[in-house]
DNA sequence: CCGGGCGATGTGAACGCTAACATCGCGCCC
DNA sequence: GGGCGCGATGTTAGCGTTCACATCGCCCGG
């Protein structure tokens, strides 16, 4: 900087004036510092400027596996929204959800000197270790979260409702469910909202099965489903474990939607050519990550926790996956 | 650093020397300053640390769609490598494959001071862009690069020539193939495996279709595929086009792999659930993460590009959907 | 004609750390 | 017993910014 300063034929800080776009530079100084910095190919030093602003414009996002199509899109949602806001995405993935490897992630971020940290981990046991966090820098989580952060999510409950009722509907007497691992805020949310709308219709309630998010769980679990004879719709709690059921169907030689209508959850890109094509509830997963950026972006100029509970809805897009019950199943 | 010394009763730079573990610290002292610094929850601060060492332990990754399983499992894999050396990951994704944007990235990560950069953009013009770097930050490219730089990439040309002799040896004629956009290496690498396989085993060379790897591309492409009378087996480039394709066979109501033999590339998770499950070629993503991080650290250690070229082998993993030939269209 | 105010610029310090060198005892060897 | 070397610690400077304040013309109004 000095030597453009030197070259410019002025102070160091009339080039840190430039450098901020200040008023109080006079045209013909700016082009000549705007010259200089050209010619010496200049480049501030963000470690500089971090060191005295105490501002790094860097964000951390914490996430289970990155791998998984949501975790994904939404990191997706926050890096574009960041990059717009000129803010630069550091990621630590998580390998397990104990409180210690979240706590840690935290630690590791906060050492960094992150301006704010989105976390993606819809899991209890890393919701709970997110009570207590030290107010700076501010935390958003998104994917369901603690009520002492903000939290951006989707609505399980809701979509999980409208897939059950959507099978309601065709005329199935119930809806099954397979579920995701017990521990995960979402797929609770998922039961909860099968659930309800199972009895607002009046119609019995069957044990939902347990699985972990995988098309091999799905698969698993499908297998002691199909002995039931009453069987005649399942929701399923997301499209892998759907694509495994789908398959453990047609491994049966019954037929979908014939025999039994599926719905998933998710709409993953590849849901649309699966056999048969899932009726599947659209999950917004990069407007996650958009709002999630943006409340985390109002706490950092705000200075403090604003508490803010952002819904973003889910939608049911009917494939061919759904339909009427067979003959005589109905009621 | 300085309430830290003052209150052990030392210098900053005791501190200091305790904080890197420096031998010649008497035991008694170091737990003084240990003691201290946990009493006023000191924390070092990385931006000072940057500024005087020029170095951020920070490692930028330019990735194109990271919602992709190839890059998403890449990256994950970085991160993890990253983590265990202790190095941050900064991410930017390109929403394009042009060459200001790869050259736009570079230069944001360089600005932003990070140590190396790892470049997933396995595109003609993205890698175009790599030639004639500047020699600092060090960078190394993730499935397939310019020969100026360090590559590390999984052999797809192998894996390509696995999958088709795989066809070819269970007896079909000859082999047509769904590739990837012309313009991907990766998608190039693969038609010229399928190619040499084809003229190795003295079978036709059918004309390539092209797809932009999507199930979408596959579901469509296929339509016209299907029509031929002499089509016993296909390899498409990767898995979801293969999904794409399998739902079109399906529709036409053909059995695969009875009428139609289909082989994949990637081995994505739910591969083995499709209807059926699908024979295909698996990619080490994981493995190619590490490695690239690996190569770019030593990079970064030794000063100077290294242009290391890591190869990566592919797996055919054989499932349901490749079998033989229909009885008399066999060679 | 002079003081106030304002626009344009400069000066010095501070951010928190590390690197290089300086200092200070103390034991050891000849 | 005096110098040497070494282990333990301190001192100083500097990394490249920004911030707060100082300075300096110059125009304007009373």
């Amino acid at each position: 900087m000095s030597d453009v300063a030197r070259l410019a034929g002025v102070s160091h800080q009339t080039v840190s004036r430039v450098l901020h776009e200040s008023p109080s530079v006079r045209e013909e100084t700016r082009e000549r510092v705007l010259a200089a910095m050209k010619t010496l190919d200049y480049r501030p030093n963000s470690a500089a400027r971090a060191l005295v602003t105490g501002r790094t414009r860097t964000i951390g996002v914490i996430s289970f596996d990155t791998t998984l199509h949501g975790p994904a899109s939404t990191l997706l949602g926050i890096e574009r929204a960041a990059h717009e806001a000129d803010y630069f995405i550091i990621i630590v993935s998580l390998r397990s959800f104990t409180r210690e490897s979240v706590l840690g992630a935290l630690e590791r971020l906060r050492d960094q000197g992150v301006d704010g940290i989105v976390v993606i981990a819809p899991h209890e046991t890393a919701v709970a270790a997110l009570h207590d966090l030290p107010p700076r820098p501010p935390v958003v989580v998104a994917e369901a979260g603690p009520d002492t952060l903000s939290v951006v999510e989707v609505d399980h409950f809701d979509g999980a409702t409208q897939a059950t009722r959507h099978l309601l509907e065709l005329g199935h007497p119930t809806v099954w469910h397979i579920a995701g691992p017990a521990d995960w805020l979402e797929a609770q949310r998922r039961v909860a909202g099968w659930e309800s709308a199972l009895r607002a219709a009046g119609a019995p309630v069957p044990p939902p099965l347990v699985g972990d998010w995988s098309a091999r769980s799905g698969h698993e679990l499908a297998r002691a489903l199909l002995d039931r004879a009453d069987l005649t719709a399942v929701f399923v709690a997301n499209d892998n474990m759907a694509l495994g059921l789908l398959r453990a169907v047609h491994e049966r030689g019954r037929s979908v939607p014939g025999e039994l209508s599926v719905v998933g959850f998710d709409d993953v890109p590849e849901a649309a050519y699966f056999t048969p094509p899932l009726t599947t509830v659209r999950q917004d997963f990069d407007e996650v990550g958009r709002r999630s950026l943006d409340v985390l972006l109002r706490e950092i100029e705000h200075g403090a926790p604003l508490l803010a509970r952002v819904t973003v809805p889910a939608e049911l897009i009917v494939r061919r996956s759904s339909g009427p019950p067979p003959a005589g199943k109905g009621r």
